[in-house]
RNA sequence: GGGCGAAUGGCGGAACUGGUAGACGCGCACGACUCAAAAUCGUGUUUCGCAAGAAGUGAGAGUUCGAUUCUCUCUUCGCCCA
């Protein structure tokens, strides 16, 4: 007997299902449809084990769906714009174009030999013309239903490197690159107007019944929705601004307010404009980032306006109006009132500009003086030095309350406000998707008419410029509309864009006109299984929100409003991380272990191991999943990725797992062979045990069928562990040919999803043998067979189990007392005892309380 | 600091709505085959105990005939936000 040879199988299988159209998708009216997408990959030049875990996770569910005799589309394509590709083609002097199809072609071949139930045939890459210019169509729609707009906005500016960062890419308040500080500077930006949406996006997630709570929790945290007031401050001594308007989620603690501050582009900031000592303020405040992180770390700084404010409640008592490092013009108004007692950050800035402190809520049950050092009382309470609000009770009732005497007393009013901010698009970056906009000689923003789309990103060009390669391309940038000669905009959109609405693309991957075809979505969308990891959690998987509302706001035709009904978030895959004396990362394939220690290979050096981390270039702590193919072939590395943890939690890579796995095929293997020697030599007669492996199959149906639907893979293989250690025992007696093959078959179904090369190659053989016909529908359960008629029944003593009784199902109490006094186990816990109570719960247990 | 989640043998992990804790795998031990090793197969493997039995799902309480599962307090870890 031969072992499995997986090398020429899975070639075979994956050339058959390549010319035989096998993945191939068309609507189909008449038949119910699955849309199974996994995220789509960064070309960053090899595929690595978090793509073989997320591929191999949608790849059992689209071929389980298709099973079942769904319509499955289940596509893949490239997310292919970004900043890698011109970091490395700056690096190395190359074309990003270039960079990334090589990548794009070397990686499809990889995911080519997982054997993945593709449609290849919709293949899409978002850096090509045919996708980005119905990209640039979509943001004219946009920009013509008022959500794109322009404005002044602050960005992390690194000085050296002439550019932008993202917030990721600043370190320590340093740009990654050139190390240099990075500066707040304020840029002309485009935005998406993302927050028109945000009651919407907030109240959509509760009918994402198929989502993690956890991902439905961290969008709702980042929409961040709040009740406040604003409130109305009259200014005293200042002839220009009479009023200013704050806004406040704690308006109970106003008796509290000891100074007002003000962002710097508060509009009053205007009285300032000359005056050098506010510039410099200014400059200081620059320094600060632009994160929320940044800002409540960044050290409390303010600038004295000499103005006065009156408290709404008691124009009495007049507080200083400051501006601030730590207010933004984004949230409310752009100014505040400072409460030192109970906000940290005002207490932090009261301390050190020496102003009062006046605590307002006092803990229930403290008695005496409450006196606030320099930690702010938070927590809740009750109101107390501020007359009318007095005895209110701190969360519950003080907020609601005051508001209601602001309205009252017309001060202010209740108002809502959200945490999520416009979402900035602009890059200054030249590979992406280039914004179809051009700037007559006033500097004014011109569409450019749809007919003249796309603009095309300019190819080979010098990428070793100061700040974007783009506004160096003089050439290219000229553009005539309407006779008039324009600049093209030089900014390139957030490749974030690109992904925001391939899912539709995917639909109708060849139209010509249009982004998507009406029908084509209307049949497919939306997206039925969303696979991917929880890193996007918040941006991609809100932005896909936002477009889909964008799109379908003011047209009628267009009524998807939520991309993905389901959502899973898988784990990430993890490994030991080796350093050697040195302190240098090792790779896995450095290293060697002796049993008890990790030696270095080359110098049989010490290596300390650290803990296991997500995998990651920098950390060498990756294993290339193409040496593991190459090695174990795909089905043991789809076997592994699913059998170790659940698909939702991280993964320990093992050595061994993985060699199990690959051991686990070759005894199936050994296994299939014993089927067919059976299948050839065994009688046609009926046995007694045929009901065993009937009823074994039948189990394994439900089993497999359940735990499928519920993304439960690692216990499906367990499943197929016991599957084996049956058949193998079982095979030993004698069984009907017809009734071995009829079970057999459904097994090898069981299995495709899982291992299709090996099951595919397994049913072929079993088929040709027995002159069976093609059999590939997930097979059904019999619930007659699914009960078995004996049923173990435990007997409790005092609630610890002290009997197993195997007996007939649906036996009654009186029953099995009487099976219970004849068993002499039993009988020793219970004599000279009297029984108290009994609990009997049918087929499960019987508890007997006895004293 | 806030939110969410997790904690089960040497390890990864099972346990449907409260009803046999430790499925399945890895590792380990012993045995078979072998001159030997690898591979393969068999047996065992929560802890204590010769056994009967007892204890046991991060710690402590509570509800219950019965809790890994429900409630409260705490500890540790992870993720997200600050």
């Amino acid at each position: 007997m031969d072992r499995y040879n997986f090398n020429t199988i899975e070639k075979k299988w994956q050339n058959y299902w390549e010319k035989n159209n096998f993945f191939k998708t068309k609507p189909d009216k008449n038949k119910k449809k699955f849309y199974c997408l996994e995220m789509f990959p960064y070309p960053s030049g090899k595929i690595h084990m978090g793509h073989v875990r997320n591929y191999a996770i949608g790849d059992v569910l689209a071929r389980y769906k298709k099973l079942q005799g769904f319509n499955v589309l289940h596509p893949m394509g490239w997310d292919s714009f970004g900043m890698p590709a011109e970091n490395a083609a700056k690096a190395n002097n190359l074309d990003p174009k270039k960079w990334t199809e090589e990548n794009i072609s070397v990686m499809k071949n990889q995911l080519k030999k997982l054997g993945l139930a593709i449609d290849w045939g919709r293949e899409i890459s978002t850096c090509s013309k045919n996708y980005y210019k119905h990209q640039q169509k979509f943001f004219l729609e946009l920009y013509d239903k008022g959500l794109v707009y322009r404005k002044e906005n602050y960005v992390n500016w690194d000085p050296i490197d002439q550019t932008v960062l993202a917030n990721e890419q600043v370190i320590d308040g340093k740009g990654w690159r050139s190390g240099a500080i990075v500066e707040r500077k304020k840029l002309n930006q485009w935005f998406f107007n993302i927050t028109k949406f945000s009651e919407k996006l907030l109240s959509g997630l509760d009918r994402l019944e198929k989502w993690p709570n956890k991902v439905k929790t961290m969008q709702k945290n980042w929409i961040g929705k709040s009740f406040g007031c604003e409130v109305n401050f009259e200014i005293e001594n200042c002839d220009e601004f009479k009023k200013v308007k704050i806004f406040t989620t704690r308006p109970d603690t106003l008796f509290g307010c000891s100074f007002l501050a003000l962002s710097i582009d508060h509009p009053l900031s205007k009285l300032f404009k000359s005056d050098p000592k506010f510039n410099e303020f200014k400059n200081d405040c620059a320094k600060t980032g632009t994160t929320e992180e940044a800002l409540a770390q960044a050290e409390k700084l303010g600038f004295d306006t000499k103005f006065f404010a009156k408290n709404p409640f008691d124009e009495k008592i007049k507080v200083p109006v400051f501006f601030a490092n730590f207010v933004l013009m984004d949230y409310g108004f752009g100014a505040i009132f400072g409460c030192p007692g109970h906000d940290q950050r005002d207490l932090d800035f009261a301390l050190k500009y020496k102003l009062k402190i006046i605590p307002v809520v006092k803990p229930l049950d403290h008695k005496g003086e409450f006196t606030i050092k320099d930690t702010a009382y938070t927590g809740p309470g009750i109101i107390y030095n501020s007359k009318f609000l007095d005895n209110l009770k701190v969360p519950e009732q003080s907020i609601n309350e005051t508001i209601k005497i602001i309205e009252e007393k017309k001060l202010g009013e209740k108002k809502v406000n959200f945490r999520l901010k416009d979402w900035g698009i602009s890059r200054q970056r030249y590979w992406g998707c280039p914004i179809p906009i051009a700037y007559n000689k006033n500097n004014e923003p011109i569409k450019v008419p749809e007919k003249m789309l796309p603009i095309s990103l300019p190819e080979k060009i010098n990428l070793n410029t100061k700040g974007n390669p783009l506004d160096h391309q003089k050439k290219w940038s000229e553009i005539n509309i309407n006779g008039e000669l324009c600049k093209l905009e030089t900014d390139t959109l957030d490749t974030f864009v690109d992904s925001s609405w391939y899912f539709l693309r995917f639909c109708s991957p060849n139209n010509n006109d249009y982004g998507f075809d009406i029908e084509d979505i209307s049949y497919w969308m939306p997206v039925d299984q969303y696979i991917g990891g929880v890193e996007h959690a918040i941006l991609h998987l809100l932005y896909s929100r936002f477009f889909m509302q964008a799109l379908s706001y003011q047209n009628d035709k267009f009524n998807i409003t939520e991309p993905f009904d389901g959502l899973f978030t898988q784990g990430m895959v993890c490994h030991e991380t080796y350093k050697d004396t040195n302190n240098n990362w090792l790779s896995p394939d450095e290293v060697i272990s002796d049993g008890k220690n990790f030696l270095k290979k080359e110098n049989n050096e010490i290596v300390k191991v650290g803990p296991s981390e997500s995998m990651s270039k920098s950390k060498k702590n990756t294993i290339d999943p193409e040496k593991i193919i190459k090695n174990y072939g795909a089905d043991s590395v789809r076997l592994f990725i699913m059998s170790d943890s659940p698909p939702e939690k991280d993964i320990q890579w093992s050595d061994t797992g993985m060699e199990g796995s690959y051991k686990f095929l070759q005894k199936l293997w050994t296994l299939h062979n014993t089927f067919l020697k059976k299948i050839n030599s065994d009688e046609n007669k009926n046995n007694e045990v045929d009901d065993n492996i009937s009823k074994f199959t039948n189990n394994l149906i439900n089993k497999i069928t359940q735990n499928i639907e519920n993304f439960r893979y690692n216990v499906i293989i367990a499943n197929f562990y016991e599957m084996y250690n049956y058949l193998f025992k079982e095979l030993k007696k004698p069984y009907n040919k017809s009734v071995l093959i009829e079970n057999y078959l459904k097994i090898l179904i069981l299995l495709s999803p899982f291992i299709p090369h090996f099951a595919s190659e397994c049913s072929e053989q079993l088929r040709s043998l027995t002159k069976v016909k093609n059999y590939d529908k997930w097979p059904k359960i019999n619930d007659k067979l699914l009960m078995d008629e004996n049923i173990n029944l435990v007997v409790q003593i005092n609630g610890k189990k002290r009997e197993v009784l195997k007996i007939k199902q649906n036996i009654k109490e009186e029953e099995v007392l009487e099976i219970i006094s004849g068993n002499d186990r039993i009988h020793n816990f219970i004599k000279d005892k009297k029984i108290i109570k009994k609990i009997f719960v049918p087929n499960k247990i019987i508890n007997l309380i006895v004293k």
